[in-house]
DNA sequence: CACGGATCCTGATGGC
DNA sequence: TGCCATCAGGATCCGT
C-alpha cells in the first residue's frame, strides 16, 4: 500500500498530533524486517519532537535519537488516544503522553528501526543510498535524464529502484510512465531529453495529485487518523488489464518485469 | 558495478 | 473450516 504519497498522508495526519510527545510505555509483537536496534527502556521518557519523511521511510525525531519506520507492502499507522486492544498484525505499539502510536503490518515486511542520529551507520545502511527526493528542488530534469543515460535497464523497474529517484513504487511507476507517454519496456539510456523532461513532470503530478486525494490504495489504505485514500477511483492503467484505456480506448495490457506486474497502453505509449 | 532473480510473510481470490 | 495456485503497495541479498 505504502509508495510515497501514502506515506506523505499518513506522516501529515499525525505528525502535528504527536510533536512533543513524551514516550511512556513500547509494547513489540513479532519480529519485523529488521530488529528495532536498541533495547525498548532506552526509548522511555524520550520525546518525539517532529515527524519527517525520506523516501517511503517516516524518521521521528526523539530527544535523543532517530526511530525509523518502513510500511513495506502491508504496513499502516494509526495514532490516536484510544486504540482497540492489540490485534495479531499489531506489532509496535509506542504509548506516548499524546496518544499511541501503532504499526499494523499483516506481511511483516515493515521494520520499525532506532538509530542515534542520520549519521549513525544502522541509519546510514537504511537512507544512505537513496535517491532523490521527487517533490525537491533537487529532482531536475536535466540531471534525471543524464542518470537514465547511463543506465541500460528499462526504466519501469529502474524508477522501482530508488537510486535514480525515491518513493515511486509500482502503482506510481505505471501511472507516471502512461503520464509522459513512455513505454515501461523502454531502456532507459534510450529515452531522450525531451522524454526525460515529459517523465520527470508526469513523475511530479503523479505524485503530488496523490498526495492531495489523500493517498491511494486498491484495497484499504487509510491515515493514521482512520481516513481512507480515493485514488483507485481514478488510476489510468494499473489494474485495469483488459480494460479500454481512458484516453484511446485500446484494451490496456499487462506484463511482468521483475516479478511485478506492469501496465500500460500500447497505442499511448510508445517505446 | 549493473543487472535479474530469489526471498522474506500473510491474506485474498479464483479455479477446480 | 476444501485445496491449491497465484498474486499483492517493498527492498535486500546473491549470483553472474
Amino acid at each position: 500500500m505504502p509508495e510515497l504519497p501514502e506515506v506523505e498522508v499518513t506522516r501529515l495526519s499525525f505528525a502535528e498530533r504527536i510533536a512533543g510527545a513524551r514516550i511512556d510505555a513500547v509494547l513489540v509483537g513479532k519480529p519485523l524486517r529488521w530488529p528495532l536496534g536498541c533495547e525498548v527502556r532506552n526509548l522511555l521518557g524520550q520525546r518525539v519532537l517532529a515527524v519527517r519523511r525520506r523516501g517511503k521511510y517516516l524518521l521521528l525525531d526523539l530527544s535523543e535519537g532517530l526511530l525509523l519506520m518502513h510500511l513495506g507492502m502491508s504496513g499502516s499507522v494509526s495514532f490516536g488516544g484510544s486504540l482497540p486492544a492489540a490485534g495479531k498484525h499489531d506489532h509496535f505499539d509506542m504509548v506516548t503522553s499524546l496518544g499511541t502510536l501503532r504499526l499494523h503490518d499483516p506481511r511483516r515486511f515493515g521494520a520499525v528501526v532506532y538509530a542515534s542520529g542520520e549519521d549513525d551507520p544502522v541509519a546510514q545502511k537504511l537512507l544512505g543510498r537513496l535517491g532523490v527526493e521527487p517533490l525537491s528542488e533537487a529532482f531536475d530534469a536535466l540531471g534525471f535524464h543524464q542518470l537514465l543515460k547511463g543506465r541500460k535497464t528499462a526504466i519501469k523497474p529502474l524508477l522501482l529502484g530508488g537510486q535514480a529517484v525515491v518513493g515511486v513504487g509500482n502503482i506510481y511507476a505505471s501511472e507516471a510512465l502512461f503520464l509522459a507517454g513512455i513505454r515501461p519496456t523502454t531502456k532507459a539510456s534510450l529515452i531522450s531529453k525531451p522524454r526525460a523532461a515529459r517523465l520527470h513532470r508526469a513523475i511530479q503530478d503523479v505524485l503530488v495529485n496523490a498526495v492531495a486525494k489523500g493517498g491511494s490504495t486498491l484495497r484499504d489504505f487509510s491515515n493514521a487518523a482512520g481516513e481512507a485514500g480515493h485514488f483507485q477511483l481514478e488510476a489510468m492503467v494499473y489494474g485495469r488489464a483488459g480494460l479500454p484505456c481512458r484516453v484511446c480506448a485500446a484494451p490496456i495490457k499487462s506484463i511482468r518485469q521483475g516479478q511485478r506486474s506492469t501496465f500500460y497502453c500500447a497505442t499511448c505509449q510508445k517505446p
